[in-house]
DNA sequence: AGCAAGTCTGAAACTTGTTCTAGATTAGCG
DNA sequence: CGCTAATCTAGAACAAGTTTCAGACTTGCT
């Protein structure tokens, strides 16, 4: 139940001393266990990533691995950390080209879709231990959040959005995480994620500043 | 991995045969177990909920509970299954008066959330093994599901929505899901929730069909 | 180089969900 | 009532996440 600090643990507040600087071998360490994690979640989905078998995988022993990430599902949530920041600079490169906001967005998480459609069992790995973190995880959940909503606004194409915009992005990550899920566990399917993303991305339309970008 | 048939499996496909009707004592070791699994999870949520624990608060073998919900994740959802089905027929004694479809809705998911709030343990295990449920759990999460969207649709007012709408309402229950489990975290307060549901509830409006309730 | 503190390893132990087994009990039926 | 199949019980056993520990290795510092 209670972990105490950890290599990489940054603490964003300022209860305790910032990041202690990884030594090179450390993060060649940390790149390997996220590496073999990413690697078993695309095999077998969240089932598929044994605590053993990563930290045999990335040649360190079962007690550094728990060092390194202080569960699995901090090691899961790490990894979409990983993967998401991947995709926002590849999303980057070639932004959506949508007339307004809302279908910009909508193409934006649909591209995502297809990427995660690629690799089902990392998906399924990444976002169950998402939506099952408990409060001990919340500060590294809160990243993921944090990254995701930059990538909604980059879409939206806003600087400095108002708090409705802001409450807008929000509920569209509500649908987003949630609609994974019932496509995940095969309760809707491909179509019907589509359409609830369509959906909601009509709530951002109500919310446009009128006579701004 | 591998789940036989169990009591009370009525398999709503065709897949087979119908449900084998309980006995009483059956039908009352059910309510046993269900009783401790609530009970159980409003002391300490999710985790509080151990298999054992249950089978002994119910007064039964550990195989029995196993015969009866297939998992820890099984019977969580049955809980909920269980509570859902109290809220439904409460809330139906005393329907929401808003004004308009959206603030009905709205209206009714706020008075479900005040429900949790009082048991937030409870909450937490329902929500976090909803979400955490599986391919194998399809069926009783769908169910749940099925139950949420009835209440809904109740608020609404609606015997025949049109496609639009179960659209908007599928967001609605995402939301309504996403957002429980960003309160259950902490990673949201109960006002931003409060936000995000009036906000998702403005779809509502969106897809309203002129000249109808 | 040589020491102190911190880190890593390998292996065992512990916890809790899940499965299995042998024997006792119960339900349905002639 | 007495039989048979199904169900229930107690308890061991197994699986995977997590913790712990003694000893080897690194790192930083002087």
């Amino acid at each position: 139940m209670d972990h105490g600090s950890w290599i990489g643990d940054s603490m964003t507040a300022d209860a305790r001393p910032a990041a202690p600087p990884l030594t090179e071998r450390q993060e060649a360490r940390r790149r390997r266990i996220l590496h073999a994690s990413a690697q078993l979640a695309s095999r077998g989905g969240f089932e598929a990533v044994q605590m053993r078998e990563v930290a045999e995988a990335a040649g360190v022993a079962l007690g550094t691995l728990y060092r390194y990430f202080p569960s699995k599902i901090h090691l899961l949530v790490a990894t979409m950390q990983d993967q998401l920041q991947h995709m926002h600079t590849t999303l980057r490169k070639r932004p959506p080209a949508g007339e307004d906001a809302a279908q910009r967005v909508a193409e934006t998480l649909m591209r995502a879709f297809r990427a995660l459609q690629r690799e089902p069992h990392l998906a399924d790995a990444m976002v169950r231990a998402l939506t099952f973190a408990d409060r001990s995880v919340s500060p590294e959940v809160d990243t993921v959040s944090r990254l995701t909503t930059a990538i909604i606004l980059d879409a939206m194409g806003l600087e400095h959005p108002t708090p409705e915009q802001l409450s807008a992005v929000r509920v569209i990550e509500h649908t987003w995480h949630s609609a994974l899920i019932t496509w995940l566990s095969g309760r809707a399917s491909i179509a019907q994620v589509k359409i609830d993303i369509e959906t909601v991305c009509r709530l951002i339309d109500l919310t446009a500043e009128p006579g701004r970008g």
